[in-house]
Order: structure tokens, then C-alpha cells, then sequence
DNA sequence: GCCTGTGAAGCTATTCACAGCT
DNA sequence: AGCTGTGAATAGCTTCACAGGC
């Protein structure tokens, strides 16, 4: 099972190797991915190792091939459904953001509290109340959940969906979730984001500050 | 200096024990905040080392204390202000989300290149155009900068706000920041976020699935 | 008895360094 | 000559386990 963070760098080298491609590049060679993604050329030789698409040496990797075999590892084989929890500002900010951009992956049902949003199409996606979540997620055979919703409510959020039948959440609640093992939780947590980019400035601030990082 | 993964859970142990002290809770043991935060008890502990503030065997820690301690690392001596680019969806849902939060850091100057938001107050905060920016992070002393525009101004935003003296960078946008050292960038990838989520999610729905994970 | 503080062990992730290929 | 693929080494982070204190 390929590593965590491996994972999450293959999702970026990706959108890396559409760039290039679209700029014109066929092939790439490690050394260039690994500036554009800000990492080591030996993490992108180890990254790329989970993806089997072999490079050749002197000329390095087929840009298209990468594409393909990444999709191969990332992707799910059918179209995957995600449900989004809260259609406030951050909400419509990820709707519109996600809107297209993967076709294996796309938001299909946006739910929220507020009656004046209830049964609106939000940015192409149709928005339903929070009390059909189970329902609705359930019958769609939706596994992810994004839960943008106040700190207050998110827990009883994630356990309808975790009920619904969800197995992993990205949640962007300033509070840790608590789901049963075989859930899988990313917590976006952009409180303590801040937090330490504020403290780490501060340091580099400082003469005395450490070299710079890149996360 | 503390480590890097560890400053980030003192910002959601802070949150955490401020819940408690609203609850009632004076005192807290380290098993507790643990299952709070979701992290062991030998972990908060650890975290705890740097903040210096002892507990006591049998009563725990004592929850104003650690609060205190927890900002004497966190924050600055004076206000640190912030300075937000992009008012888009994204930006002013950040704007709300920090609105009066954390006395000791604000978002104080937001920028936009939309006539229409030029001289605006969002959400209590003023809104510039975009070719002051420079200028006004200057004057204004602003270390710290929130980069929330499209991929295709991200890096020319991140030039101008090194350029005023940043000296740490919170970047929503979905491509890699490429900064001089001293520079502090945390990558805030709501894509890769998406996407592993998506990933993991498949492989806790098939029976051979890995344990859960949380982060 | 139960909790904290911490050295030591264990684990995960990254980087080194070099053999092999073209 | 220059690049990939990868075993070995290193660095960083987390957990173990237990001594010390109330």
C-alpha cells in the first residue's frame, strides 16, 4: 500500500504534468518535476516508484504515460461522488473550485440548514436539507464527505455521514473528528495553519531563524 | 526550536483548552486533551515539553496555565497583522472565519484586483487594489501573507508580498510556491486534500482496507 | 494508584549514493 | 555523460516504558 504522503504528492505531480503538457512538453525529467513540486528529485524517483511507469534514462519520463499511470493509482474505476456539508462561503468556495476540474471525481450533493438554500442548484450542484443527508448519501452510494459546517455541528455531521456509509471526510471544522476505524479523516484545519506560518515568519524574521521550510 | 508538526497541535491544543475552560474545566490530564485532539497521551505530552508549564501528578495540568503558556510560544509579543490577496469566495470566507478570532493575529489589509471591491469593508476588513500591495505590506510592517487567487497569479503575488517583506505565507492556491529561503510557505492543498481522502476512502471501503487514519 | 516527564526504542519518511542503462 | 531505479543510510517523529512525585 503506497504511502501516505506519496499519495498526496502523486495528486500534485499530476496537475504538474498537465501544465507541462499543455505548455508543450512531452517528457520530463525528474530533476524539473521536483522544482516545480518544490522536493527533492530522489523523492520524485521514489514517488514514481508506486506508479511503475518506468522513465528512460537520457530522456527521462513520458509526460502522458505519468498522467495515465497516476490516474491508474489515484483514481477510482467508476466516477466517484463526493457529498459537501455546508454550503456557506467556504462551501460554495470548494463547489466552485471543484466544479469540472476532475471527472473522476466530482461534488453531487450539496447539503445545508438554511431553507433559502434548500433545493437550489449552487454552482451545478443541487442542494438538499441536512435531514435527507442519511438518506440521500446512502442511496447514492456516496463514500467521501467535506464538512463545512460550524464547529457546533460537525461532529453530528460526520457521524450521519460515517452512518450513510462515508469511509473517509475532509473536514475543514476547527475541530478534530472521532470516526470508527476504516474511516479514513483529513483535517484541513486552517486555524492552525495560520497559526504557525505567523509563528514560523516570526522566527525567519528573527537573524537567528532556522533555514527556510516549504510544506 | 520546537518542531515543526509539533507548533501546529499547539494551536488546536489551545482551541481545545479553551472549550474546556467554557465547559467548566479547570484542570485537564493529558489523556484527555489527547483523545480530544486525537493524538496519544504520550504525544501531548511530549508537545507539552516545549511549552515549559508543568503539570502536576494526580490533578494534571491546570487549563488557564497551559493557555498561557501555549501563547507565550504561539504568539507575538505585539499584534501580528496578516494580509489576505484574493476576496474571491475563498478569500472572504477566510475573512469571516478569522473575524475577531485570535486577538494576537489578524487578517489586517485584504486586495483585490475587482474595481468593485476596491475601498470596500469585508467583513470589517478594508479592501485595496491589488497594485498597492507592495506599498501598503510595507508601510503597514505586515509579515504574514494569506495568498487565496487563482494558480495563474499565485507566484507573482507571493513575488510582491517577499518583495514587502513577508517573511511567511499561507497559500490556498493549487500550485507550489517558489520562495527565497527565510521564507516560510505552508501549502494549504484542498485538491490533494480531495484526492487522498478519495483514495483512502476506497481502500477502507474494500474489505483488505489498511487501518483507519487520522491527520 | 495514577499521573507527569523523559530517555530510549521504534517507525516512517527522506536523502544519499551508486549500479545499470542508453 | 546523464538520467533512472533502488538498497542503504539518515533524519525526524511517535510511542514505549518507567522513574519520580503526589
Amino acid at each position: 500500500m503506497p504511502a501516505h504522503r506519496t499519495i498526496g504528492r502523486l495528486s500534485l505531480y499530476r496537475r504538474l504534468l498537465h501544465a507541462l503538457l499543455k505548455s508543450g512538453n512531452e517528457t520530463v525529467h525528474s530533476h524539473q518535476l521536483a522544482s516545480l513540486a518544490d522536493v527533492t528529485a530522489a523523492q520524485v524517483r521514489r514517488d514514481l516508484m508506486v506508479v511503475g511507469r518506468s522513465g528512460t534514462p537520457r530522456r527521462g519520463y513520458n509526460v502522458r504515460d505519468l498522467i495515465d499511470g497516476i490516474g491508474a493509482v489515484l483514481d477510482a474505476p467508476m466516477t466517484q461522488g463526493a457529498a459537501l456539508v455546508g454550503a456557506g462561503n467556504l462551501g460554495r468556495a470548494l463547489l466552485t473550485f471543484f466544479r469540472g476540474r476532475r471527472p473522476k471525481l466530482s461534488i453531487t450533493a450539496a447539503f445545508d440548514v438554511e431553507p433559502a438554500k434548500i433545493g437550489q442548484v449552487i454552482y451545478g450542484c443541487r442542494c438538499y436539507p441536512v435531514e435527507e443527508l442519511e438518506r440521500i448519501v446512502a442511496e447514492k452510494g456516496i463514500r467521501v464527505g467535506i464538512v463545512t459546517v460550524p464547529a457546533s455541528e460537525a461532529q453530528h455531521i460526520a457521524d450521519a455521514l460515517v452512518r450513510a456509509g462515508v469511509k473517509g471526510i475532509v473536514n475543514f471544522a476547527p475541530v478534530p473528528l472521532h470516526v470508527p476505524a476504516g474511516v479514513y479523516v483529513e483535517h484541513v484545519d486552517v486555524t492552525m495553519s495560520l497559526e504557525k506560518v505567523a509563528f514560523f515568519a516570526r522566527q525567519n524574521g528573527l537573524a537567528t531563524g532556522p533555514p527556510a521550510e516549504q510544506t
